[in-house]
DNA sequence: ATGTCGCATTCCATGCGA
């Protein structure tokens, strides 16, 4: 069982790509970002072409997620449940493993909450609140639970190319990785950091200055595992050679097998 | 110091969000 999630920065203008990614990853389940377009503007035939079932959550202009996935996807939601938001930023299902059990996985567009003294970050971290909230009800579920997307944290020092920069950056301030730690220590795992204590696991790099170039990274996207999840997990990968594409996203994906 | 994108607007230039 192979789960992805990528931030795709535009899913119109990234067709061919993601035609691509299909093909040569096979995931079971994709969770896409910033699709930025309604949901009747997403490109639904050139997925299900490939033999894919889609759920969108769609809005005009930006964010935007979906859940991609050979199997049907049942049990379906849009919007973080007990968040109310005009904003395009959650949806989740549930989708056969092909082993006779499920997965339960979320595709997720955190909010980015720059700057830290507009009204952006306080709503960032309410989002936050109630993603901990809805986590912890999924989790006394004890399923295979995947909490996909860009969460728009950097965890720790190790996962920026440089701290100092970021001090002040809603990405990396002390109340959100505050967050995003309580988030962990509800019980769910890091799938990356399940499987390696390496710096520089970057998932993106701006657009801006030649970061790429100079490997200026991010590592903002993650795979958050239940426990009954966490305990098949078998390999993560980050698929970085999407950023060398002709028109990249400025996110690569990042996904895991599971037995 | 930011060397960039992608979307929307009444729209061929600018603002916004990232």
């Amino acid at each position: 069982m192979r789960i992805a999630s990528w931030n795709v920065n535009s899913v119109r203008l990234r067709i061919p790509a993601l035609q691509d990614y299909l093909r040569r990853i096979a995931p079971d389940v994709l969770c896409l970002q910033e699709l930025k377009c309604q949901n009747e503007q997403f490109p639904r035939a050139e997925i299900e072409d490939l033999g894919y079932n889609v759920l969108t959550h769609g809005q005009k202009g930006f964010n935007g997620v979906a859940l991609v996935s050979k199997t049907p996807i049942e049990e379906s939601s849009r919007g973080l449940p007990g968040f109310e938001d005009v904003q395009s930023r959650y949806i989740e299902g549930v989708v056969a493993d092909g082993a006779g059990g499920v997965f339960r996985v979320a595709s997720i567009y955190l909010p980015n909450g720059n700057p830290p003294d507009s009204d952006k970050y306080p709503y960032k971290l309410a989002f936050m609140d109630a993603l901990i909230a809805h986590a912890r009800t999924l989790l006394a579920f004890e399923e295979r639970l995947v909490l996909a997307g860009d969460y728009n944290v950097i965890p720790a020092a190790e996962d920026v190319y440089d701290p100092g920069v970021w001090a002040g950056d809603a990405l990396f301030l002390p109340q959100t990785r505050g967050k995003f730690r309580a988030l962990l220590n509800l019980g769910l795992v890091d799938a990356l950091r399940a499987t390696t204590d390496a710096p520089a696991q970057y998932t993106f790099w701006d657009y801006q200055a030649g970061a790429w170039q100079k490997n200026n990274g991010l590592r903002i996207d993650h795979l958050l595992l239940s426990p009954q999840a966490a305990d098949r997990l078998q390999s993560v990968a980050i698929d970085r050679e999407l950023r060398t594409a002709d028109k990249p996203s400025d996110h690569v994906s990042i996904r895991a097998d599971f037995s």
